[in-house]
RNA sequence: GGUCCUGUAGUUCAAUGGAUAGAACAAGUGUUUCCUAAACACUAGAUCCGGGUUCGAUUCCCGGCGGGACUACCA
């Protein structure tokens, strides 16, 4: 029970006492008080001053003298307004830190035995080139989620549907067994992943070749795209694959190994992984079988050159295509089969799946269509879906070779951090390992932390100078506070200062001392809201605040050179907490925090 | 054309229907006997337009205008 919750209950039942007026707990408005006003937490009289016949000013003075003769823990009021202004008892503020201290597992729920699963789908990569910009977003958001739904509650299970087969990676083997000399990830000493993308590339220069040559034989490019040769020997080696080629299938097998150690290296660099992962090789039978049910159920129905439809138009959509009139299937009928081995697998009760919003309408369609077959779940499956991110040079565009890849990036942001590190002579007294560290730790922060501050839903332009930034809105200003933080408790621990006795709760403490605890106090509602809203820049937002706090708080009041031993004491344990605060919400940022830096 | 998302300082981002719309970057001015100056303080600057609901609107509703995505027997 928090500060915020319990004070809406006592107004409400205050309200009740003085004008015999009904309202809901939940409707009472609680907010922390404006700095410029004196007080530490407001309540918002409009809404019951009406139910109460009341003019505002009158009804909230009412409720603050009846709180000061009935309620210990409020000091003092001020009513501006219709905006009741209540003092909190320090001692109240002093009890809160110390069980925020106490509390080992801050702000995270406990997992229960029987907790209910929610499943999380993201990244889904193709199999014929390496991972971007866009990706990056994507695993960042993905991970985040889970962990902060992990954080209230659910048993999440990570998953990742590799998109692994279809005409976009028999270009790439196609181009490799034309043009590639037998070259491999060993002998280019190139990261598989890479190696594919690079001949998805080479097919689609050939392949234009050939359409400008036949363009120049009168043909139109339409006809021309549709003739060229190396396209219909693509489309021949995807029959072939489907036929169970032995020699196609060979091939497919051995560049998608590469490729999936490619990415591997790409998810473990970036601090993401997955609790199982589906391969649409695997899935995509399955949902033509799904489908085919569908249309024994009449759910479903068949035209007369035998493809498959649904019929949305009941929902306001259009009418969408299942299965092509050769029996192969499409992207949705593989969403589809997907679904039911994931059914079958776990048991799900709330299914995410964290895909750009180009898909909007795709995943409308597919909730309806979960819901017709049959699927608990499916009726309010959650599409997270995110915007594009840009560079500030522009719109990224594979045709103009602007894509920025995702490896490069990471090495870059990292590069960057080291060199930002060692002109500013910080990492002097390190060994080369701890360097590497913590030039990771800080670049790929500076890379988290910028992207997931941002609305999902917007798009947004990630500008690599302006994040690796070690002032303003930034992971590595957060990520520095915590280290200085953990500085200073280093010392004080040499100083054989201890503090993890009791707080002294007659200690004075200044208002920007518990602005400061009220803010961490704030924590847990902070991750709930998260959880419910799919929000990580909720918790990056607060980061910040929580840090900007303190580092206004740190210069402000010395910390080792305090006097008196009992509010340095304090001092230390806010300081400690507020670095726990941190770790911890960085955390579910996947955002490393290090010790020293 | 239809559907969905979006519009806030020069720029990048905030703001459960609440008080004088917050930060950061960029610009300008300061602060180092100091626990990490990779810090802190100060100055200047914004809600696309028009209606409506409300005690009160950046937020909700309607209508414009601008930006983006989708509207494939591609994935």
């Amino acid at each position: 029970m928090n500060l915020e919750s319990t004070m809406q209950s006592v107004v409400a039942q205050y309200a009740k006492i003085l004008y015999n007026v009904d309202i809901e707990a939940n409707q009472i408005q609680i907010q922390k008080t404006k700095r410029e006003f004196e007080g530490d937490i407001t309540v918002v009289v409009f809404p019951f001053a009406k139910l109460a016949r009341k003019a505002p000013e009158v009804a909230a003075n009412e409720i603050g003298e009846y709180f000061l003769e009935h309620n210990p823990i409020v000091s003092a009021f001020n009513v501006i307004k219709g905006f009741l202004n209540l003092s909190i008892n320090t001692s109240f503020w002093l009890e809160t830190l110390e069980c925020i201290h106490a509390n080992q597992s801050f702000g995270h729920a406990y997992i229960e035995e029987d907790a209910v699963t929610m499943m999380i789908e993201y990244s889904s990569p193709n199999t014929n080139k390496p991972l971007h910009l866009g990706h990056v977003r994507n695993n960042l958001l993905g991970f985040s989620i889970a962990e902060i739904q992990k954080a209230n509650g659910w048993k999440v299970v990570k998953t990742n549907i590799v998109n692994d087969r279809g005409i976009h990676i028999c270009k790439s083997m196609l181009a490799w067994k034309l043009f590639g000399n037998g070259e491999t990830p060993a002998s280019s000493g190139m990261k598989g992943d890479h190696l594919v993308g690079k001949y998805y590339v080479v097919f689609d220069k050939e392949y234009k070749a050939e359409i400008k040559e036949l363009m120049t034989h009168d043909l139109t490019e339409e006809e021309a795209k549709k003739k060229a040769p190396l396209i219909l020997k693509a489309q021949e080696m995807l029959l072939a694959w489907e036929n169970n080629d032995a020699e196609v299938r060979q091939l497919w097998e051995t560049m998608n190994g590469w490729v999936y150690a490619g990415f591997d290296e790409t998810y473990k660099q970036m601090g993401v992984d997955f609790d199982k992962i589906y391969y649409e090789s695997q899935t995509y039978l399955t949902g033509k079988s799904e489908v085919e049910r569908g249309v024994a159920e009449k759910v479903f129905y068949q035209r007369d050159d035998s493809s498959v439809w649904a019929d949305l138009t009941p929902d306001g959509l259009d009418e969408k295509l299942l299965l092509r009139a050769d029996g192969t299937s499409v992207y949705m009928t593989q969403d589809i089969g997907t679904a039911k081995l994931r059914y079958n697998d776990f048991e799900i009760k709330k299914m995410v799946y964290v895909v750009g919003n180009e898909q909007n309408y795709h995943f409308q369609v597919l909730s309806i269509l979960l819901d017709k077959l049959g699927y608990a779940w499916g009726k309010d499956l959650v599409h997270f879906s995110y915007g594009m991110v840009e560079l500030p040079e522009g719109k990224m565009k594979s045709r103009e070779g602007t894509v920025v890849d995702a490896d490069d990036l990471m090495a870059e942001m990292i590069n960057t951090a080291r060199e930002t590190s060692m002109e500013l002579g910080k990492l002097d007294n390190c060994t080369p390992d701890e360097i590497e560290t913590i030039a990771r730790m800080v670049g790929l922060g500076a890379l988290k932390y910028f992207i997931l501050k941002v609305d999902p839903r917007k798009n947004m332009t990630f500008n690599p100078k302006e994040s690796i930034d070690f002032n303003g809105n930034t992971g590595p200003f957060i990520q520095y506070t915590h280290a200085r933080i953990k500085s200073v408790l280093r010392k004080a621990t040499d100083l054989g200062i201890d503090y993890k006795a009791e707080i002294d709760k007659e200690l004075q403490i200044s208002e920007k001392e518990v602005y400061l605890i009220q803010l961490l106090s704030e924590f847990p509602a902070i991750i709930k809201q998260s959880g419910e809203e799919f929000s990580p820049a909720l918790i990056a937002n607060y980061e910040y605040e929580l840090v900007k706090e303190f580092n206004q708080f740190y210069h402000e009041f010395s910390i080792l050179k305090e006097e008196n031993e009992a509010l340095k004491h304090f001092r230390l344990v806010l300081s400690e907490s507020i670095a726990k605060v941190i770790k911890t919400g960085m955390g579910l940022l996947g955002i490393e925090v290090p010790e020293r830096m």
